[in-house]
DNA sequence: CTCGATTGTCTAGCGGCGCTAGAATCGGAT
DNA sequence: ATCCGATTCTAGCGCCGCTAGACAATCGAG
């Protein structure tokens, strides 16, 4: 009986390839450059069995993300668990947050700029990694969210301030020159040491 | 004499055409909809027309960033001189900005979203209606940067903070029920009033 | 061991996209 | 009235996301 069994691993092995190669190629080149044909072609299968795995190019922009949330928690634990001291815990998260965004741009973009199909805000159907990512900051930024502040309010406002110089830097918007001193700055107003 | 003073007169009035189209189309139904084939049927003229005016789907983004960054910069002001003391000030700054963002979600888009073709940071090529709304923050941000802190920084850092508001929320990643709150916590903590 | 049914994969194609070459048409100057 | 240059259009290229239906491989029943 275990012939479906192996039936089965074959097939989520290749989801992960699916998945594993989609984010290879947006990272190497762009989303843009993640077109169907070309992904089939990566993989060696034709067209149709990506769809076999995925309602369509949403949904595997989707399982990236989630797998960019999953590593991003992980990264900002490890952060703040690294630094000593409140203020220096604060400014790891940051600088974690900024690096992962950094170095995983088209994995950041398939998080939140690109439409992957995921739920959001409504506390019940957000997909567990994203909860986790953000509940990480939380409990960092719960520390020095300031009396009678509630904390989730205050991570939501860190969050959105460190998105912003992510996604505006990146862009090109911001002078990569002077990031270090606006993370610093940032630290320093928003969290009450 | 005055035939060809005509004909650029006409031209010009269709570029316009051609731009309030694609805004209008993009708030009605997403900037998905507005396809260079529907596009051409709005203005009833064959899509190569649009050719003739811009380079292309790009150019076209960018000519509404523009009319959006130049209102945006317009409303900035108003609301900065409108306020009475720094503290107003500021706070009529940032409702100003998510305000803009959230009435007109098309063309923040195109401003800072999608590629519409515009450069950035370097200072030379940024077209001036996004240096002026830039600099339309600044002029009330420089007022509260706080003592040895670079004005421009501070404003860049303020930016980067409501524009991550603006999208996350846009985007039903935070919830718009503390809207309010964000903003206010954000004013209080970062402006040195 | 055979043979139909089920499952899995592929080929081929649909409608729509951004963009462009070359035909057709228009309008002012001679 | 006719020509010529500018303007606009028709038609089509290569690509996209996605899917119907043909085909092959595998399995369970007789």
């Amino acid at each position: 009986m275990s012939v479906q069994g192996r039936k089965q691993r074959e097939r989520a092995e290749r989801e992960r390839l699916i998945v594993a190669t989609a984010r290879e190629l947006a990272e190497q080149q762009s989303w843009d450059a993640v077109t169907t044909r070309r992904l089939a072609e990566r993989i060696e299968y034709s067209q149709p069995v990506l769809y076999s795995h995925f309602r369509g190019k949403r949904e595997i922009i989707g399982a990236v993300a989630l797998e960019g949330a999953a590593e991003l928690a992980a990264a900002l634990r490890t952060a703040a668990s690294t630094a000593d001291g409140l203020r220096a815990q604060v400014g790891a998260l940051a600088h974690a947050y900024l690096d992962f965004a950094e170095r995983n741009p088209a994995v950041y973009d398939a998080m939140f700029q690109l439409d992957g199909g995921l739920a959001f805000a409504r506390e019940d159907d957000t997909p567990e990694p994203l909860k986790d990512a953000f509940a990480a900051l939380r409990e960092t930024l719960g520390e020095v969210a300031g009396d009678g502040v509630h904390p989730g309010l205050f991570t939501e406002l860190f969050w959105a301030s460190l998105h912003g110089l992510a996604t505006l830097t990146r862009a090109g918007r911001l002078p990569r020159e002077h990031a270090e001193q606006r993370v610093e700055l940032l630290v320093t107003r928003l969290a009450v040491l």
